[in-house]
DNA sequence: CGGGTCACG
DNA sequence: ACGTACGTGACCCGG
C-alpha cells in the first residue's frame, strides 16, 4: 500500500527511473558471516569476515546495477510488531554469535563513512522496513532494488520494486524474476506468498502455519483454491489427517498469513532525492576501512569516487618526518625518555652507519656522518642509555642488543643482557609473528598495511631505515592492542620478550670449534669421496655427476636398467633416488651401496666440515642466529650456521661433533627433556592410562606395547616395544595407517589394526585429538597450553589431502608448540638462576627439547642440578617432566 | 629460484 | 581419486 503522503509518481513512466538499492543489513550480514571463512581480523583482532563479505556484495551490487543511491536497513531491538499477533510466540531465535554481533557496530561505522544512510526503527523487522521503503520509493518514481537473502521478500516484487537475491553465497547478485519466484515456490505467485506461509508456516520466522502441511501441499492447495481464504472455504473438501488439521487450525493459518505479510507502514521515511552513491569522502572511508584492516576492498571502493584512485592507490602513504640531527634531536630524546615514552630504534648499516630513532614527534639520526657525529661507541652509549632508562620498540631488538654486547669483540659488553627489563622492550616483528605465525616476512610494508592501514612512501629519498623506525613507532600500540584482543599479550610479555636478551646472550656466547679437526676430517672424507666416485663411474661405465639426482636417475634406471617397479617419479619426470629407494636397491647392487656412502660423506663434508670453519669469528667461535619468528609452531630455528641439525644419528655424523669442544677445563653439558611431546599428550588429553603410564610405569613404550598387544609388561619383546614406540611417535604427528605401515614396513591392515587398538586402550587420546581438530575447524587455528595460536587455513579446503594435512597439523601443534613454550620458559629462568647461583657456565644452544652449556668442570654437578630443577618444574603437569643430563669434553661425548 | 635430498628434533 | 607423520635449514643442480 503506497504511502498517501508520498509525492505522485512522475507522469513519464518510460523515462529512465533512477535506481535506489535498499539493503537488508541484518540478512546480508548473516549471509556474509556464514559465507566467508572466519579467518579475517582487524588489526586489533576483531573479526571482520562479515564486513568483508558485506562490502564485497555491495561492490557486486554497484557493478551489476549502478544504483544512483543506496540505503541500508537494520533490525533494531526485538522485532515485535508482527510477532505480537502470535499469542503463542516464543522467543526461540538462537542468540547471535559474538563474532557476528561485534561486527554490527563496525559495519555501521563503515556505512556512515561511505555516506550510506542507515534506516532503523525500534521493534520492526528489516523486511518491513524494506517493504515500506520500497513502496515509498516506487511511489516517488524510483526503481527500487531490495537486496536481501530472505526468500519471503519475493512477495514485494512489482514492476518498479525488484528483489535482488544473492547466489553462491554472496558472490553473485541478480534480480529474482517472477518466473523464478514461481519456480521456487512450487507454482505459487509472488502475491500469494503470505497465503502460502499461512499454510506451510516458517520455522525460521516462528510462523506456525498448519501442522502437517509442508511446502508441496501448501502450494497445491493454493493452486487449487486460489488463496488462503479459498482454501479455508473449501476446508471440508480436504481429506484425511491433513483436512482435520486444517479445520482445527483455521485461525492459526489466518494469523500466520498476516504475520507473513511484509508490512509497508513502518515508521520510516527517506528523502530518496538526497540519497546518492557514491558520495562519500575518500579520506574518511579510507580511515574507516583501514582501521578494520580491509585494504584490497578499500581500494576498489575508493576507486568509485573522484580522487580515490587518483593517486594510483586506495591507501594513503605513511608520512616520514624529515630526520632531525644535532642538539634539538638530542633534547627530544632526553624529553621522551624522561616522559617514559616508547622510542623506536632501528640500526642503519646501509650507506651510512648509524642508528635512527623515532618518537611520536620526530625522527632523528645518529651516525658518523650526521651533524651529531656519533662514532660507533657513542651510538652504543645512546643505545645503552635507552635500554637502561628508556622503553625500546624495534623490529629487531636482539640486533640492538648485539650492538651493545657484540659477538665479535674483545671489548667488554656495555650492557648486562640479563639486566634488560623485558617489560621495557617491544619487538614489532615478534608481535606480528605471534598474531600470524604462519606468515613469512614481517617487513615494514606489511606492518604499515596491516596495522596502520597505510602504504609506504615510494619516495626513493626516504631511507628504508627511517621508514622502519617510523613504522615500528607507530605500529607499537596497534600491535599491543591486537595482542591483547587476540589473548596473546601474556605470551608476548612473559615469554617472548624475556627470551630476547637470553637469545642475544646465547648467540654472543657461541660455540668453540676446532678448525684443524674439521680440516682433517674433511680431508679424510674427500679422499673417500674421490675413491667412491671413481668406483661408481667405473661400475656405471660412464662419468656423470653423482650429486645430480637427474643424472643419477638416468644412469641407474635408464643406462643400467635397475628395476623401477613401484618407484615414484619426481615432479620433473625422473625416478626418485632418495635414500628410501636406494636402500631398497642396495641389497642387490654394489653401485647403489657406494652411492649411499658417497651421499652421506658428501653431505657431511659440504654442509658441516667445509663450512663451519669459515664461519668462525675472530674469537674462534661460531655464533648461530636464533630466529624467533620463523616456525609456525613456536619453536626457534637456527641459521648461519644451523647448529640445531649437527649430525648425531650416524657414527660418521657424530664425528662432526668431535670438532666442537668446550674449551680447556670445561665440559659440555647437555640437558634434554625426556619424551616431552608424549608427556604433553598425556597431560593435554588427560587419558587416565596414558597418565598412569608416565606416573607409574618404568618404561613408557613397553607399557604401551603391553596395553596395545595385550601382554604383561614383562613379556613385551623388543620387537613389540619398538612397534609401540613407532605408534607413540606417530600419534604426535596425527599419523594414519599408511604412515605407520611405511615406518614399520608392515602391511596397511596391520598398521590400521594397531592404531585402532591404541585408541581403544587410550580412549581419552582419541577424544582429545578429535576435539582438537573440531576446535581448530571452528576457530581456524590450533593452540598450545599457553595460547600460542597456529592458523590452519587448510582445514577449510575441499581437497581431502590438503584438509587431511590441516587436520594432522591441528593435532601436532598443541604438542610441538607447548613443548616449545615450555623450553622457552625454562630458557628465560635458567640464565638468571645461574647468575644468582654464581655459576660461570654459559648457555650456548637450544635444540628444541635440549639445552646445551659450556661448563667449568668443577661446576658440573651444580649446573646439572640447577638446570634439571628449572626445566622439570617450570610448569606443573598431570605427569612429571623429566630432564636428563649428559656431559663430555667434546660435543660428541655428551650423550 | 624451485626442486630434490638429507641433516636435526 | 587422492596422497600419505609434524617442524626446520643447507647444499646442490639446472632452468
Amino acid at each position: 500500500m503506497p504511502d498517501a503522503t508520498a509525492p505522485a509518481a512522475p507522469a513519464a513512466e518510460d523515462a529512465a527511473r533512477k535506481i535506489i538499492a535498499v539493503i537488508d543489513g541484518n540478512s546480508l550480514m548473516h549471509r556474509a558471516y556464514h559465507g566467508v571463512p572466519p579467518t579475517m581480523n582487524a588489526p586489533d583482532g576483531r573479526p571482520t569476515n562479515a564486513i568483508f563479505g558485506f562490502l564485497n556484495m555491495l561492490l557486486k551490487l554497484v557493478d551489476a546495477f549502478h544504483p544512483d543511491g543506496i540505503v541500508c536497513a537494520f533490525d533494531k531491538g526485538k522485532p515485535r510488531v508482527r510477532m505480537e499477533m502470535l499469542t503463542q510466540y516464543k522467543a526461540q531465535r538462537k542468540p547471535m554469535d559474538d563474532e557476528l554481533r561485534q561486527q554490527f557496530p563496525m559495519i555501521h561505522d563503515v556505512l556512515r563513512a561511505l555516506n550510506v544512510p542507515i534506516q532503523e526503527c525500534e521493534g520492526w523487522e528489516g523486511d518491513d522496513i524494506l517493504g515500506t521503503l520500497g513502496a515509498q520509493g516506487e511511489a516517488a518514481g524510483y526503481d527500487m532494488y531490495l537486496v536481501t537473502g530472505d526468500r519471503d521478500m519475493y512477495q514485494l516484487a512489482t514492476d518498479h520494486v525488484k528483489i535482488v537475491g544473492t547466489k553462491r553465497g554472496l558472490s553473485e547478485v541478480k534480480i529474482v524474476t517472477p518466473e523464478e519466484v514461481v519456480e521456487a515456490y512450487n507454482g505459487v505467485t509472488a502475491d500469494l506468498i503470505p497465503d502460502f506461509y499461512g499454510l506451510k508456516g516458517d520455522t525460521s520466522d516462528n510462523i506456525p502455519g498448519v501442522p502437517g502441511i509442508g511446502p508441496k501441499k501448501a502450494a497445491a492447495l493454493i493452486a487449487q483454491y486460489g488463496s488462503l481464504e479459498g482454501v479455508i472455504e473449501h476446508a471440508d473438501e480436504v481429506k484425511g489427517k491433513m483436512g482435520e488439521n486444517l479445520r482445527a487450525h483455521i485461525e492459526d493459518a489466518r494469523i500466520s498469513k498476516q504475520v507473513a505479510i511484509i508490512r509497508k507502514d513502518a515508521p520510516v521515511s527517506c528523502d530518496f532525492d538526497a540519497v546518492r552513491f557514491p558520495s562519500f569522502d575518500a579520506t574518511e572511508a579510507r580511515a574507516a576501512l583501514g582501521a578494520l584492516g580491509i585494504t584490497t576492498l578499500a581500494t576498489r571502493l575508493l576507486a568509485l569516487v573522484d580522487g580515490g584512485d587518483a593517486a594510483g592507490s586506495g591507501t594513503s602513504a605513511l608520512e616520514v618526518p624529515a630526520s632531525v640531527e644535532g642538539s634539538a634531536a638530542l633534547a627530544e630524546l632526553v624529553r621522551a625518555m624522561a616522559a617514559d615514552e616508547w622510542l623506536a630504534c632501528v640500526l642503519d648499516d646501509d650507506q651510512e652507519e648509524g642508528a635512527l630513532f623515532a618518537t611520536t614527534h620526530q625522527l632523528w639520526v645518529a651516525s658518523e656522518k650526521s651533524l651529531m657525529r656519533f662514532d660507533e661507541a657513542e651510538i652504543a652509549g645512546v643505545l645503552g642509555e635507552l635500554f637502561s632508562a628508556g622503553r625500546v620498540v624495534s623490529p629487531d631488538v636482539k640486533e640492538l642488543l648485539h650492538e651493545l654486547a657484540p659477538v665479535d669483540s674483545a671489548d667488554p659488553a656495555q650492557i648486562d643482557l640479563l639486566d634488560v627489563d623485558p617489560s621495557r622492550i617491544f619487538d614489532t616483528t615478534v608481535a606480528a609473528y605471534l598474531l600470524d605465525s604462519i606468515r613469512t616476512g614481517f617487513e615494514p610494508g606489511y606492518l604499515a598495511d596491516r596495522y596502520l592501514g597505510l602504504m609506504l612512501p615510494e619516495d626513493d629519498d626516504v631511507r628504508p631505515a627511517a621508514v622502519a623506525a617510523v613504522v615500528a613507532q607507530r605500529a607499537h600500540e596497534p600491535l599491543r592492542a591486537a595482542l591483547e584482543n587476540d589473548g596473546s599479550l601474556r605470551l608476548m610479555e612473559e615469554m617472548e620478550m624475556p627470551l630476547v636478551p637470553v637469545l642475544a646472550l646465547m648467540e654472543r656466547n657461541g660455540m668453540l670449534v676446532d678448525p684443524e679437526r674439521l680440516h682433517a676430517l674433511s680431508e679424510g672424507l674427500g679422499a673417500d669421496i674421490d675413491a667412491l666416485a671413481a668406483r661408481i663411474h667405473e661400475l656405471a661405465g660412464e662419468e656423470f655427476n653423482i650429486a645430480s639426482p637427474m643424472q643419477l636417475s638416468h644412469v641407474l634406471f635408464d643406462v643400467m636398467g635397475l628395476p623401477t617397479r613401484g618407484l615414484k617419479k619426481t615432479q620433473r619426470g625422473y625416478y626418485s633416488t632418495n635414500a628410501r629407494v636406494l636402500e631398497e636397491l642396495a641389497r642387490d647392487h654394489e653401485i647403489v651401496r657406494l652411492i649411499l656412502e658417497y651421499r652421506e660423506k658428501a653431505k657431511i663434508k659440504s654442509t658441516y666440515l667445509d663450512t663451519l670453519g669459515g664461519l668462525r669469528r675472530r674469537d674462534g667461535r661460531v655464533h648461530t642466529t636464533f630466529n624467533q619468528t620463523v616456525t609456525a609452531t613456536g619453536r626457534l630455528s637456527s641459521s648461519n650456521p644451523n647448529l640445531q641439525n649437527i649430525p648425531t644419528r650416524s657414527e660418521l655424523g657424530k664425528t662432526v661433533r668431535t670438532a666442537f669442544s668446550a674449551g680447556p677445563g670445561k665440559v659440555f653439558v647437555a640437558v634434554d627433556y625426556s619424551q616431552i611431546e608424549l608427556r604433553l599428550l598425556a597431560h593435554l588429553s588427560g587419558d587416565e592410562h596414558l597418565v598412569a603410564a608416565f606416573n607409574e610405569g618404568e618404561d613408557f613404550h613397553a607399557e604401551t606395547a603391553s596395553r596395545v598387544f595385550g601382554v604383561p609388561v614383562e613379556e613385551v619383546t623388543r620387537e613389540l616395544r619398538s612397534r609401540a614406540k613407532a605408534v607413540n611417535f606417530g600419534i604426535v604427528y596425527g599419523q594414519q595407517a599408511y604412515g605407520l605401515s611405511q615406518s614399520l614396513g608392515i602391511p596397511m591392515a596391520e598398521a590400521r589394526e594397531m592404531i585402532d587398538r591404541y585408541f581403544e586402550v587410550y580412549p581419552g587420546v582419541r577424544r582429545y585429538l578429535d576435539q582438537t581438530v573440531a576446535d581448530a575447524k571452528q576457530t581456524g587455528y590450533a593452540q598450545t597450553m599457553f595460547g600460542r595460536k597456529r592458523p590452519i587455513p587448510e582445514l577449510k579446503l575441499k581437497n581431502p589431502a590438503q584438509r587431511g594435512f590441516g587436520e594432522r597439523t591441528a593435532m601436532n601443534h598443541p604438542m610441538q608448540g607447548t613443548a616449545a613454550d615450555i623450553i622457552k620458559l625454562a630458557m628465560v629462568d635458567v640464565p638468571h638462576r645461574m647468575r644468582e647461583a654464581g655459576l660461570q657456565a654459559h648457555l650456548i644452544l637450544q635444540i628444541h627439547d635440549e639445552l646445551d652449556f659450556e661448563c667449568p668442570e668443577e661446576e658440573v654437578d651444580a649446573l646439572i642440578a640447577l638446570v634439571r630443577d628449572t626445566m622439570e618444574n617450570v610448569v606443573r603437569l598431570r605427569v612429571p617432566l623429566i630432564a636428563e643430563a649428559s656431559t663430555g669434553v667434546t660435543w660428541a661425548d655428551a650423550k
